[in-house]
DNA sequence: TTATATACTATATTTTTGTTCAGTATCTGG
DNA sequence: CCAGATACTGAACAAAAATATAGTATATAA
């Protein structure tokens, strides 16, 4: 139930508080004159600027002209989406930043908690290229990670490979590793993990496609 | 998504579909003249009437005199779960029965509305054998198709042949119908819709993979 | 057959609600 | 000190929405 709003003023939080707490317990947002009483504003007016000012900073929407057209738009689940997860789509990888920093993001996927377990270490990533055609993954596939750093021979994984990102099958070697595709018209990728930035991000435990 | 309202007429039904699905892409129930529109109805007192209906069987409560004061009683979510549809998993194909009867479900997939679309007419199906291993769909895979009876030639379809559910590409023909694998192992089935119990189910949408 | 329920059309009327206009008072950063 | 943002009051207006009244047509049950 609590959020981290950016920078809204006290009075703010209370009024997104009280259009919350409204939509919840009576199953509809409330009217600007709702608002003002509940606020203890004697215009309406008065609660529509501040409803402008939520809107404003992104926190509400309205559906012009309609009667109770409030939306809060900011991430306000957490109560009742248990089972449900976000998990965060990586794009590209920069170079030293860690796997899922802010400019890496390009969204988020909400799953079934079913697909990755409970406690949500997972990230996505969008497969470009048909390197593992025959395991299934096709070019535009979203594939689901647990986040590891290590993993054993066979594993399907995600590799960081020189700021790409990269689904592979995993053959570690006393000397080297053998990232190896699911297509015969690719050949293995052999790294030394001595004088290659390379390392593991994550092994792959769902597959969703959008057709 | 259902819930089995006892003894509501099929008009009703579809008033109570309409008043639901709007809550959930509107996130506020939808006034008397919007049901009145969404239903083909010309007076919002003929929404009214059906509104008063299904009140006094129990499914909605009314905040009379207030706009958009309709809440929907019985037990549906749907309050928080905006952007998350429950998707009913398809098991046995019951002999006469509709194909997303209470007997044939398995349950159901949790999917993100991005998937499916907003106005969920869909269903899933888990996957059994390989016959569509070159479409990337594994045994054990979950499919999700929009219901449809019908499709065009090339689509990838959810067919019921004989009490079963099998995933396959659509070729009609001028007689009968060809239900091509993606597997060279296998042949393509010849369906003669005349004399044998075929039909479509549903276009696929979407795939789920847990590995 | 008659009453009751469903499923409306059509037109008003009244409330509720969103919107606009004109001000006031306080605080903050430049 | 001034501009701009916040946080309102108060009044009036217009649009949106609920409610009311009158009537039609059909089906079902008593």
């Amino acid at each position: 139930m609590k959020k981290m709003n950016r920078n809204l003023t006290s009075r703010q939080e209370e009024g997104l508080e009280f259009i919350r707490n409204y939509i919840q317990e009576q199953g509809a947002p409330p009217t600007l004159r709702e608002i003002a009483d509940g606020l203890g504003i004697s215009s309406s007016n008065g609660a529509r600027s501040l409803v402008e000012v939520l809107e404003r900073k992104g926190v509400v929407e309205r559906r012009p002209g309609l009667s109770r057209g409030l939306v809060i738009t900011d991430g306000s689940e957490s109560e009742e989406m248990r089972g449900i997860q976000k998990v965060p789509i990586l794009g590209q990888v920069a170079a030293g930043a860690p796997i899922l920093a802010e400019e890496n993001l390009e969204g988020y996927v909400r799953v079934d908690e079913e697909l990755i377990g409970a406690q949500n270490h997972s990230f996505a990533l969008t497969v470009k290229g048909d390197s593992m055609i025959n395991a299934g993954i096709f070019d535009g596939d979203t594939v689901i990670a647990r986040l590891q750093a290590t993993a054993v021979t066979g594993d399907l994984v995600v590799a960081i490979l020189d700021d790409e990102a990269t689904v592979k099958f995993f053959f570690p070697d006393s000397e080297k590793v053998r990232l190896e595709p699911a297509n015969p018209n690719y050949e293995p990728i052999m790294v030394n993990p001595r004088d290659t930035p390379f390392r593991i991000a994550g092994k792959v435990t769902a597959l969703v496609r959008k057709m």
